[in-house]
DNA sequence: CATGAATGAGGTTTCATTCAT
DNA sequence: TATGAATGAAACCTCATTCAT
């Protein structure tokens, strides 16, 4: 069955976010799919493999996401806004996925760049686009913090319990919220 | 020697901050210290009484830095400025410990929360007080994740060569526009 | 194989019983098997697994067997003497057993309280019952103390060779001597 | 001072009759005597030096005993008991002493025969007394097993509150069942 | 495809002993 | 005599990976 192969993804994934990488044993992904552990090398020749891979495959499905959304010509207010609110969307449901790259890229740098579809380089490119349109209330390089620090806090306290409130709703308050905080006001023209 | 107890939490510290917590052994510790791997027992119990034991030490350091620049009696808005800058201004000159508590807090959030002097309880709770004062323009949970998304970044950032510039400037910078967007414009009269 | 745990089990024994648990590595215990350490780790998930274990089932063996021999209706005389015949071929027919016994009993006092199957207990039993009789011409802890006392002196001088003779004859002796010390004559007539 | 020697191994004997030999610790042993571990090795050359200069020290000393105790010179039964009782006043006055003589006892046993003042050889020779002038009831190999086990498990269920009474009571009842169990009846003539 | 026993390298920890002070 | 840091060997245990079945 080609199913096995995902479900080791899909465990090895469960476990990479709740308990870290090295944290968790071959073992321990074979219990959870059911299967022992030598079965896990006829899918992946390594446990590196299984852990880029996740990297990779969750970075692309993202990036794929994000650009979508920017294909819908509209403003560049709601341009901005429907890329954060489909980040965050794509957050609130891959929470494994989401906190799992979280956890990669802290360890391992390296690896991440290699990875051509990273959500950060359009995240990246869409605020230089405003930068370049000057409409940008603050440097890029802050804007860029703000926006992915923002991010990344709005899903771990929403995780955490200390934001509450449906999904959706979160996802837009963010968004809103972000566009205010690095858009100079002008009367509402952009 | 008293000494040598220190230097392994130094070389820890920074391996930790490279490598990450389990990918750094104590023989590694111990070769940077440049003694045998037996002779950190005489200075701690276990591998993970010096994971602990730095966090708590960096988590209080930085909370008393935050703690002290808060005593100064001015505006809310300095108040506000001058913990934020103190908060960077920690992270700068201590990255590895900065870095290594981002590391810690994701793989242990059990052990987390048995410390007391978090700075996240302090970053909280300046904000709490904003709020209540009414002069928060967004609800507070979304402006805490924020503030310590951003810091967060900008201090990533920083350390990846994204955002460049000198120190001090970067924190002026960085609390100059945390409180503009988290703060109700009203004239400046806060 | 299945067959591992069990010689896994027979070599500790082995071992235990002429050094001492401490004293006899999980090293020493896989060098015996003929495989190395870690392997040993898929049948026990530590070497106080394999200690206790061991005490457990031989002392369940050693109950059963003596039970067993109780269930013979005839005399009390012979009821006593079929149980003390019973555990003496226990002992010089699993020597390593009964002396690994002996060792973990002297060094382990509460983990031996755990067990449920415990020699000790059926001999206690069979000694309160002919106390109940008023056949018991000594007091029964008394009683307790010398039939145990002996039958682990009469196994450990066996085995250095200090007493001598066939296996059946040394317990036979050894149960006659004990039943002659215990009960208080009355003409043949108990 | 010489008290520290002494105090050494004191405090050695408490912690090797109460947790074992092995699992006793020369700094659990510093400790209790309240020095530091190098300081040890100015009164001993290595651990194990203490282990075996314990043992002697204290078989030649109840060997000692004993020895006295025969000097009375009354009868074979009087000789006997006494005997018994000395042995038994001493185990009870010298808990760990005794104990530990046990445990050294069942790991050692090679060392033990190098030890000259035996208490088993003088038991041992008493009982050979006995057999030649014909006033034994039983085998002396069974009649050595007999009172070896017995005294040791009297002890044994003596400090585990199996046994209860006063310690003189308790001795002089275990040398009269002994003195009965071994001795032919012979209208009191011996 | 799957099993699961086994390997082998390496991790954490313990501890008797040494040694500079 | 005593300290206590350090050594070095060895203990227990873990785990990614391999392999015979």
């Amino acid at each position: 069955m080609v199913r096995t192969r995902d479900l080791i993804l899909v465990e090895a994934l469960k476990l990479f976010s709740e308990k870290g990488i090295k944290e968790t044993t071959i073992r321990d992904i074979a219990r959870a799919v059911g299967i022992t552990e030598g079965a896990i090398y006829r899918h992946f020749h390594s446990k590196d493999q299984i852990v880029y891979e996740l990297f990779e495959k969750y970075s692309a499905e993202l990036y794929e996401i994000m650009e979508e959304s920017l294909k819908e010509k509209t403003s560049d207010e709601m341009r901005f806004r429907t890329m954060i609110e489909a980040f965050l969307n794509f957050a609130f449901n891959n929470p494994d996925a989401f906190r799992y790259m979280n956890i990669f890229h802290y360890l391992r740098e390296k690896q991440v760049r290699r990875v051509k579809k990273l959500p950060f380089n359009l995240l990246s490119k869409v605020i230089g686009d405003l930068e370049e349109k000057g409409i940008l209330k603050i440097e890029p390089e802050y804007a860029l913090a703000m926006v992915t620090g923002t991010l990344e806090r709005v899903f771990l306290y929403r995780s955490m319990g200390i934001i509450k409130g449906r999904k959706k709703v979160i996802a837009k308050k963010t968004a809103q919220l972000l566009w205010n905080s690095l858009i100079e006001y002008n009367g509402g023209k952009n």
